[in-house]
DNA sequence: AATGAATGAGGATTCATTCAT
DNA sequence: TATGAATGAATCCTCATTCAT
């Protein structure tokens, strides 16, 4: 069964979405490693020689899947930052960033990914373009943030965002066990670490912000001091 | 070539260590995937077959290293608070957290393969044994920080800890990017994201700990009040 | 060395044949466990991999030599038995057999991986599609034989069917020993059975047709007694 | 746990006898390939290493289980044949091998090994001392057999013998067929060989019985004719 | 562009057997 | 004799990727 060739450059794109929406699918079912191309592209309707002329690497195929899982993040953060113009308490912004970031319950999965596998298999401009699209919006989110949280000094927009980005994928990993450990996980004693992602994430990035403020209203007091 | 017969508990222990020393040997210049039992077995001086008599799988050799790792963490972490009796300021706690982290280099790397690979083909009993280990030693040194930061309510010690291991583990990931991408990281533009593990991990630690001593404080002058 | 690609049906089903040839060119030579699938892959002039796009197994493989060689076996008995509409002396029938099975001088070696061996490791699909064509071969010859031995009562020829395979089956195994036993049956004294297939396999089939005839005309004699 | 030492000749046959109720243990339940020699050792309450003193191989422990096998089937149908001197019909004849064999349930199994396994890895010696039990019992029981079948001539007790083993071996691998298969063969159509051992047997060792028989008095016939 | 046949490196484990203790 | 650590050969199959059609 031979698929219609998508000559124009819509229809091309329409395709890569089909791949892209079957890995997604597949992704939420099982771990990346259990995800063969040749499942990937019978899911997709596709021959398996067909995923690879709209990815040159498996790991491009699921790079592409967390660039588009991260725009999704972004945009709606951005959106949410950028509602109003007035301050807004970090806890606000905490739970801003947690909901924006459960948009996407498997954007954390793929972020631990990220650095382990996906980047170690593709190729430099590839590598490049994901990271300027990482640059750009990570740096246009930290700008929000420095807005709406008046007490960043100009810099630890960025800051913060790296220290979400770290914690997403901290607990990410923490919070999504291998199958034997989950069960272990309910025996008394073992509950540490066994957290579910969002309560975690939110406790650890409100003691982060509050603690730049802190440290903000210190060095503010010495020098006014 | 036949080795000599470990027929004694402690010359099994030797042996065992030599297996462990000849991994940690392997993994400091290579990837865990680029790893081969060969590869462990030959720099130990063994047969293949004999890895196995020590270690039922390649991931539970590399998972007790990454237990022998954290032990020397919390060991040289619990010394150093335990040291004297007198409360601690933020950043000497943090310090101390990142100098007992850079005691052992690799643990970061292990920490990322732990939660990914590591526990994924491990049986319930070595899984146990070590979230066993993992619950205690943890729990120990949440004590020893509730001591040295009096302004920690009880178990935040233990919020603490998991916050520590949260961020050891992505900053650990971030700062140890694929070789394509160390190479592009050089570039203006994209030096976000391309931090040293040191610094960024106190940095970040350090907020964290003021944000909860900021709770403190707030939650305080609230009652207070 | 690429192999130009088999895209139409026929020049696949050809290099299923060039496969299968290899291996049963291997098999003449040597014991099944001695046959790797790497062997079977240079000896076909392929890659060890293109084995497995032909068969999903080793075992796999093997059936379908076994099912090539019976079905040989069986046309050529089929057409010995239908030369003419006229009765067979036991005896006739015997020899037809027994030369239609060595036509097949693997065959019987093949029989005994069969129930052994090569049904362990397949899957439900090819084991049905097997004993299907099994069924339908065996009931259409037995129609044969009870054509050709009118004292058959219906039913017998399936019968004399199943005693043909189990013949064959044990008589196959006694008549290929070990090399070591080979040797040794020289010797005076131990020369029980030790004897070539065709003949014991025809003796012991002629006293089992006329067994057959026997009980048959027992019945008989009682009936009209 | 070290055993004690067997020094005497007795302790070391009881010891042997240890090890190989074990090994039937474990084969009464799974195939030849599942029981590794470190299963019989811990089934046997022994050391690896120990098995291998008391039999060279794996193959040879199974051969002298096989061998055992042998000798109380032989005995119990010597008993049985030797009860009375008065000649035995056929069908009697036929009922007294199927007790004896069915006596000794994993015989036909032990024997489908025999050939296509157990004598493979052997060395001359056993194989020697194996072949020369089978050749005195087989005949020693063949003279029983032409004692209680009068038209049995001489020589064709032996002859007897070599079908029964042949039809043992053979219908031994059909009625024991692999786990998918006897899921299939519950389906209609398929029940071709789908046989219980002991009817199947029954039924083509009489009709074998017989048909010796009727050879008989047919030469007579023609003899005094 | 689409296909899917062909590639072939890749690799952890098993296990009978040996032999130092 | 008994032990059990050490050996190391042995191997099927997977799967990302290529490329002839």
């Amino acid at each position: 069964m031979v698929q219609r060739r998508a000559r124009q450059v819509h229809q091309k794109e329409e395709r890569r979405q089909v791949i892209l929406g079957a890995a997604l699918d597949l992704f939420e079912r099982s771990p990346f490693q259990a995800i063969t191309t040749a499942l990937v592209a019978s899911k997709s309707g596709l021959a398996k020689g067909t995923i690879f002329i709209y990815f040159k690497t498996k790991e491009e195929l699921f790079l592409v899947l967390a660039e588009e899982g991260l725009l999704k993040f972004f945009e709606a953060l951005d959106e949410a930052l950028s509602e109003s113009k007035d301050p807004l308490s970090p806890n606000a912004v905490t739970s801003q960033v947690s909901i924006a970031l459960q948009g996407q319950p498997h954007l954390t999965r793929l972020m631990s990914l990220l650095y382990t596998v996906l980047e170690h298999n593709v190729d430099r401009l590839t590598a490049l373009r994901f990271r300027e699209f990482l640059a750009t919006r990570t740096t246009r989110t930290a700008r929000y943030l420095e807005q709406r949280l008046p007490f960043l000094a100009p810099g630890q927009g960025l800051e913060l965002m790296f220290q979400i980005h770290v914690l997403a994928l901290g607990i990410g990993q923490v919070a999504d066990p291998a199958p034997v450990v989950k069960e272990l996980l309910q025996a008394p004693g073992l509950y540490i670490f066994d957290t579910p992602f969002g309560p975690s994430f939110e406790r650890s990035l409100n003691a982060l912000v509050m603690g730049l403020q802190a440290q903000v209203d210190h060095s503010n007091s010495i020098e006014s001091g």
